[in-house]
DNA sequence: TGCTTCACTTGATTCACATCAAGGCTGTAA
DNA sequence: TTACAGCCTTGATGTGAATCAAGTGAAGCA
């Protein structure tokens, strides 16, 4: 099941949120795999003091866009995002996509503006950390220094191996990568590892492993055929995850 | 002209340095697009306290290796140095890479290991961060704490236009893209932005760009052939420089 | 000095994925 | 219920870069 947090004026539009749904760092059951991850109970509530949770986001609303002034990171409570960067002739270049737990934004620090966009791909709920607090939080916490350090050195990571994909991999190899990221990555939140459905469309999809839309359909089909992969629509079961790995070929 | 700092044995082995060839922060004259950039001299002198000075590498010589215990980040003080990644099928991977001024081995901040291997191009000398120290000394920096969140936020997004690069982009575009990036790099470091060496070989910059050696000769044979680029083996100079943008197409 | 090796170039052929084109399915609104 | 719009699938064809295959040139070594 999940919470919906938005909430929207009469015409439509985003009311602000005062009050704050009894959700804080010290309950939130993401707690083990987001910020708090290092931290003793009273860090958290220091943490928590200056999160704010006002930013429920409806289906392609942005949370930021590219050049956007950089004022804080955001760490995902519910819902997908997906983030993204526009070439100068127009194209779409999709970075990631961000589930409940992991933290986006962090790419607009260099340069005090945001050097990509965020747009939620379902309702969205998340927690905007204020960089500047969050800074001077970690120069008192070293725990909370390590764990950022940590986090951006992650993204890096995660970025390398998107480039080995991208740059070494074949199209089967890449959407097999991707299928077996976004099982892992749930099961990392007690969900189904093997059942689930995505949030994103076949052209973000496409888009994100340098494919064509009718390039990713046609492996899906592949994969259905070799009975590696269930596909309905969004729908995925992973029916054979040997099979799967085998058929990813990743980088150790 | 360059100064070479390395020093070998009669027997070519590399020496532990003991001396420190009389450079410091304070007087390095890549000072100012390093790590030092934004502290104060008093500050620098402490950033410099921490910083070892004795790993001189030869051609080929690895700086780390993928999987050994990260306990260091390595600012370029001269030479160029490549980073990568194997895969499990043999094959590698060019992350990046890192000219004088630029800082490597943040990747490994995330697992306590390099999640990459980082080779001498040529004869190269590093200076050694031991991270530890480093945080410390952050959290009583905000400006270093501050600076070094921003270069990890800039590798990202370096990172970023990579991925964009190979997922978008032909192989003239990519191979410009990279002309450019060098020529730029250069001009940070007040050396020239239209006549370089390239320090990498032809096939690491196809394993860099996602393309095959041929496929990298026969670009830069078209180039010259646009009269864009000037090319004598690894001697590059670039003939037109609003041509070489053009050919590259970037994001913006 | 010539030999060997490695890096690079160039040409011919192949292939994986893009592009072009059409049709089917799903959800929403009147 | 129909109608429309988006999203997805499938098929036919085209193409940019990979692969295969020879060279050529430059650097290191005996």
């Amino acid at each position: 099941m999940t919470i919906h947090l938005a909430e929207t004026g009469a015409d439509g539009s985003l009311k602000a949120c005062t009050h704050d749904y009894q959700v804080n760092c010290g309950n939130c059951r993401l707690n083990s795999i987001c910020l708090p991850l290092a931290l003793e109970t009273d860090d958290i509530q220091q943490l928590d003091d200056i999160i704010q949770r006002s930013k429920p986001l409806q289906k392609s609303q942005h949370l930021y866009r590219e050049g956007d002034d950089f004022q804080s990171v955001y760490a995902v409570r519910s819902g997908t995002l997906k983030a993204y960067k526009t070439t100068d002739d127009g194209r779409e270049q999709v970075t990631g996509f961000y589930f409940p737990g992991e933290i986006l934004g962090m790419d607009g620090i260099s340069n005090n503006a945001h050097a990509s966009s965020a747009k939620a791909l379902e309702t969205a709920a998340v927690c905007e950390i204020p960089f500047t607090a969050l800074e001077r939080l970690s120069s008192l916490m070293p725990n909370l220094q390590r764990h950022f350090f940590q986090l951006m050195s992650r993204e890096i990571t995660e970025d390398q191996q998107l480039i080995t994909l991208l740059s070494k991999n074949s199209a089967d190899e890449r959407v097999a990568a991707l299928m077996l990221s976004i099982s892992n990555r749930n099961a990392r939140r007690k969900l189904s590892a093997t059942q689930f459905r995505l949030p994103m469309s076949r052209v973000d999809i496409g888009n994100y492993l340098g494919l064509t839309v009718e390039t990713v359909s046609r492996v899906f089909s592949r994969m259905q055929k070799m009975e590696v992969l269930q596909v309905d629509n969004k729908e995925i079961e992973i029916l054979d995850t040997a099979g799967l790995q085998n058929m990813a070929n990743l980088t150790g």
